[in-house]
RNA sequence: GGCGGCAUGGCCAAGUGGUAAGGCAGAGGACUGCAAAUCCUUUACCCCCAGUUCGAAUCUGGGUGCCGCCUCCA
């Protein structure tokens, strides 16, 4: 079975093949740090990782880059507001990103270019465009020749005498005046007062927004990669004029795959900070399991858009409930006997459904299947039942810990039990049996049985929702002999 | 105005020609003093119309509705 991708090139499912066998080369479009990452990026990084992972579970190399925009109008606008150095608020709001990722379980990139760390190579290829004639210097800025380039719109479906229309309007004055074209675009800045610039020989300014993935990817990863990702709002003009850069520089294809992710909506709208309905990923995470928020997003095809309701949000957070319940219970009922043994029937339909394009639906569907005899097991087990068919079971929590890591999921606070090993039984006839874990809970659980036989229920409610405050949960059920008998076991 | 996408049960969401995965919620039953615990059972003809086909949620045409891009943006 072939791994099949939707490329936002040809708008259409390919058979995926990397450029050499085994290996692949992976630029995804990183964020500009003006400010803190939203659930926006949260979902995008989300899935890159997800690819990436997948892929390396498939057996590739993957070498993943991912840039950081780290000078730019933004930027600038927010040291000026805040008052502070145009780096320090870059600083900042990379630290943000990287601890915001490693809550989502995002695993860092192999490379991390930033866009003033390759000033010499994007000066280079500027002079390699104006050499080329694809690009002319007016007024100390640089622009982009759009219509010496045959392929522009491509990507993005677009042509040159539709755009025109529309973007005559919306450039600045000043700008167009310069430009040959209105829709040539800036690869060089010319330095306004007051404004971090930095030399080059076009004079002293900064690099436009596109030219720095351009050169960074060739830089980073050679003239062509396997798969180029990024937002869906990337695919124009940012991804169509990487392509009209690069591919006049190097005659070749800028990459092979073209992958777009689709974007979060708030009530159906699009979510962004002019309509203030705008989201940090720390904030959510203050009050959400970051891996229930992963799920949230991965339980949607990456090419759809999500909308991002409460509801839909506390779903995910049951539903990630049922895995980590799963996860812990194997974890703690069998890590000291682990083997390297699988299922073979659900890593088969797991390949199949992330082969598709990457179903993580599916691929999800399968989880809870693995899950869920895992969880009732452990049902009864709190229910002081005992635990059969260990040997499948154990197998099964094998199969869904591989592949719930293969999504990303892991249960992100370790040594964390839900389920305390000692059950405590507390009879009617007020006889204990196992070992004694903790006499005051057992003191409790007494007094509630003695209340319970007195028909004091109010009391006997209240000592159940002292033990819940301790996060101590007693479960009432009929033994074996036939009497009532209460069981005990601690959460969290 | 140009380009593109989507429309599946109460909510979310897979499924791309053969009689509808999964999650969440709900309902009924068991158990219980009650129950937030647990167990069992259970809930859809896929926006509308026409067509292709032995057969369509899945293909074609038309319609309706929603959304995105065309400007910095994941």
């Amino acid at each position: 079975m072939a791994l099949v991708l939707y490329n936002t090139l040809s708008r259409r499912k390919e058979i995926f093949e990397p450029l050499s066998p085994g290996q692949i080369k992976m630029y995804v479009c990183g964020v500009t740090v003006y400010d803190l990452s939203h659930l926006g990026h949260g979902r995008a990084y989300i899935v890159w990782d997800t690819v990436r992972r997948y892929l390396e579970w498939r057996g590739y190399e993957v070498t993943y880059v991912q840039n950081f925009t780290d000078i730019d109008d933004k930027i600038i606008r927010r040291a000026k507001e805040e008052n502070r150095d145009w780096r320090e608020v870059v600083e900042t709001n990379i630290k943000a990103y990287w601890e915001d990722m490693e809550a989502l379980n995002v695993r860092k990139p192999d490379i991390t270019p930033r866009a003033t760390e390759y000033l010499p190579e994007i000066n280079a290829f500027i002079e390699g465009l104006v050499h080329k004639e694809y690009a002319y210097p007016a007024n100390g800025d640089v622009y982009y020749r759009v219509r010496k380039f045959p392929g522009y719109g491509k990507l993005s479906g677009k042509n040159l005498d539709q755009l025109r229309s529309g973007a005559s309007t919306r450039v600045e004055e000043q700008q167009t005046a310069q430009k040959e074209d209105p829709l040539d675009f800036a690869l060089w800045k010319d330095a306004k007062p007051g404004e971090p610039s930095f030399e080059s020989p076009f004079g002293s300014g900064r690099p436009g927004w596109h030219i720095e993935c351009s050169a960074m990817v060739q830089k980073c990863l050679g003239d062509t990669v396997d798969i180029h990702a990024g937002g869906e709002d990337l695919q124009f003009p940012h991804h169509e004029n990487e392509i009209a850069q690069s591919e006049a520089m190097t005659g070749k294809p800028l990459a092979k795959y073209w992958m777009h992710n689709g974007f979060i909506r708030i009530n159906s709208e699009k979510m962004s900070k002019s309509l203030g309905n705008f989201t940090t990923i720390r904030e959510l995470v203050k009050n959400y399991d970051p891996m229930a928020l992963r799920l949230f997003f991965l339980q949607t095809h990456y090419r759809a858009p999500i909308d991002f309701t409460d509801t839909a949000l506390d779903a995910a957070v049951r539903g990630w409930e049922t895995i980590r319940d799963a996860l812990l219970f194997g974890e703690q009922e069998f890590s000291n006997a682990i083997t390297e043994s699988f299922l073979e029937s659900p890593q088969k339909r797991f390949q199949e459904a992330m082969d598709n394009d990457f179903n993580t639906s599916e691929a999800i569907a399968l989880l809870f299947e693995l899950a869920k005899p895992l969880v009732t097991a452990r049902n009864k087990k709190m229910h002081g039942d005992t635990v059969e068919n260990k040997e499948t079971l154990m197998l099964e929590w094998q199969t869904l810990k591989q592949l719930s890591e293969v999504l990303g999921l892991t249960i992100s606070r370790p040594g964390y039990l839900y389920l305390q090993p000692g059950i405590t039984r507390a009879s009617d006839s007020l006889k204990f049996s196992d070992k004694p874990a903790d006499s005051s809970i057992e003191e409790q659980i007494v007094l509630r049985t003695k209340a319970k036989a007195a028909k004091d229920f109010s009391e006997a409610d209240r000592i159940r929702n002292e033990l819940k405050a301790q996060g101590i949960v007693l479960i009432d059920k009929k033994a074996a002999d036939g009497t009532l008998e209460t069981i005990w076991h601690r959460e969290e």
